[in-house]
DNA sequence: TATGAATGAGCCTTCATTCAT
DNA sequence: TATGAATGAAGGCTCATTCAT
């Protein structure tokens, strides 16, 4: 018997992010992306119960190494400026580094097909980071708004920083990320 | 494809909104539009090319009417941060009034359909809000950062607050206003 | 507009008959059915909301059909003998007359497709034919069994009669005939 | 294909019969037959050479233990009547203790599944029985009537008897079997 | 103009069968 | 022998679009 192959989940994730981001996620098709991962269309049948499933399953494992890489480095024992900054610098990194896999994040979380449990997942790997406000804010550094308001802020504006330095409208360079995240503390401090 | 009965493409495009923000606007067919505004499938051919003139058009006329509801009231003479904070104001206000028309308009933003030609047309008619950021720049009285980074901060802070605010997560009143403002424009002052 | 056209729904309903009988009907597929109908797969859609209900309309049709050529010519007042032979004759002939359609209605009645409703409408439309039969018991002409045991003795012996006439095991004459009934009448008088 | 492990086809032709009687034979899959059995699909190739052999020799081996059943007990030395009641009698009883793997016989002599061969063997194994009436016309016992419409009508009624009894439609007696082969009988008889 | 009928292209899914271990 | 993975072919169904009235 022949084992189930994990190189060829992976190649069916990233058939997904490229797609998605070409041509956007409600076209495409498990024709699409199975071409695309180079296996037959019922082959997917082998991996995900339906194309529901299968889409589901990619959010989760995006969505969690994404999650995880926007932990990468931050020192629970520096100061909460010094973490804030270390967290939105990984978020504008990770978005250039992984835009395909970002645009298909984004898509699937505002569509509709986007399971309960999944959108769940979502806060839930958040939680820490919402901590980490809610801590500044009872230490006086931040603004006293509601947790999702200055998370939306903070990664709102993460996000159209890279948008603007992979457009190449802003030079990519430190003293650019360091004015953008200037104004996201402005935005958060108290 | 002269549009004659004027009261049919206004039946129209509030089915696109509604059935947007019901269903998702990938999930929208256009027997469902023809159903939900009440004339057959094939009259949607007597006013439109295809599905996807009927929503490009359908989407210029939705983004006309929300940039104008953006400049409602908005006084040339008054000073840059109420002019900003008016703006803003509208931003939320015209958000909790139109959920449909926004779910449809940020639906079809997002979505592969979108045309080259409409995509451009939201730029050209936030150009004179960009402009105002301009000129508070020149006046040093807003950072000197990116234009798209200002406005996207901007919007994305109207849009959070819209959000909480009809989620009931904010009580919806003059003073959440206020703070959430504050947010905003401690994020892009000078 | 253009009205619903009556010709087609016989068109299909003829093609399911001619396809049960040559290739059975669990191996008819709606693609079949349009090719032999002469029209595209989609359109038998605009008929019938799906492949369980095309079927089952059809064979309501030819049930219903089926039934009212067994009463051809039965006369109420005629006394019993010659009413059951009329009626067991009718059954032969309308056999040898329209094969197709009773292999259809056949395999269907002994298909896992069929629906509960379809099933009773047999039934039901064969509830004259069951009286006539008590009737037949209540005047002590005809063994006093139960109904379904004396019915299913009728239309089986006509069926295997039909077959061997139309094999040409048997020589189609009215003496065959009579020598058939023969058996079905010592079966089932007292 | 030499069967290696009798215990094994003997699970999969049992696996037929219960999906056969439980979802009708034309949407039982390999795959069902497989999980039912207990074995893996490709392992339904070890043992036959494809869907179409493997129903094909279940059948066989279904029909063969069938009309066996159907001599038990059969006295080539009694009169005619007690050698015909005894026959009936075992296909009445035959078919009450074994329904599943009667509905799969019913459903498969009725399919386009069955192969010219098979179909031959059902001939083939009731030719002693078909004999034993034509001894019974010789001796002028039975009308002479065509062996096939002979042998339709006695296992026609042995059936609709059967489904009667198991119905609960009629009371699974002595008394009822007698009176239901009368009917038979006088059907039959000169 | 307005509409119901008609359709071709394409989608998701299933399945008998083969492959590779 | 036994099995899980892999697949091509096909099936039912939907939909944007065109036709005909």
């Amino acid at each position: 018997m022949k084992p189930k192959d994990d190189r060829k989940v992976e190649a069916i994730a990233a058939a997904v992010y490229r797609l998605s981001a070409r041509h956007g996620l409600s076209s495409v098709t498990l024709a699409d992306i199975a071409r695309e991962a180079g296996v037959a269309t019922s082959t997917l049948y082998v991996y995900f119960k339906s194309r529901e499933v299968l889409l589901d399953e990619v959010y989760r494992k995006a969505k969690t190494a994404t999650m995880t890489r926007y932990a990468l480095k931050d020192d629970p024992a520096a100061p909460l400026k010094a973490r804030v900054r270390r967290i939105w610098l990984n978020m504008v990194d990770h978005r250039l580094e992984n835009q395909h896999q970002m645009a298909f994040l984004e898509q699937f979380y505002h569509s509709e097909f986007i399971s309960e449990t999944s959108r769940a997942l979502g806060l839930r790997m958040a939680a820490p980071f919402l901590e980490l406000l809610a801590a500044g804010q009872k230490s006086e550094q931040l603004k006293p708004l509601p947790l999702p308001l200055m998370g939306a802020a903070i990664m709102g504006l993460a996000k159209e920083t890279a948008v603007l330095l992979s457009r190449g409208d802003l030079p990519d360079n430190e003293k650019t990320r360091a004015s953008a995240f200037q104004l996201c503390w402005d935005a958060i401090k108290a």
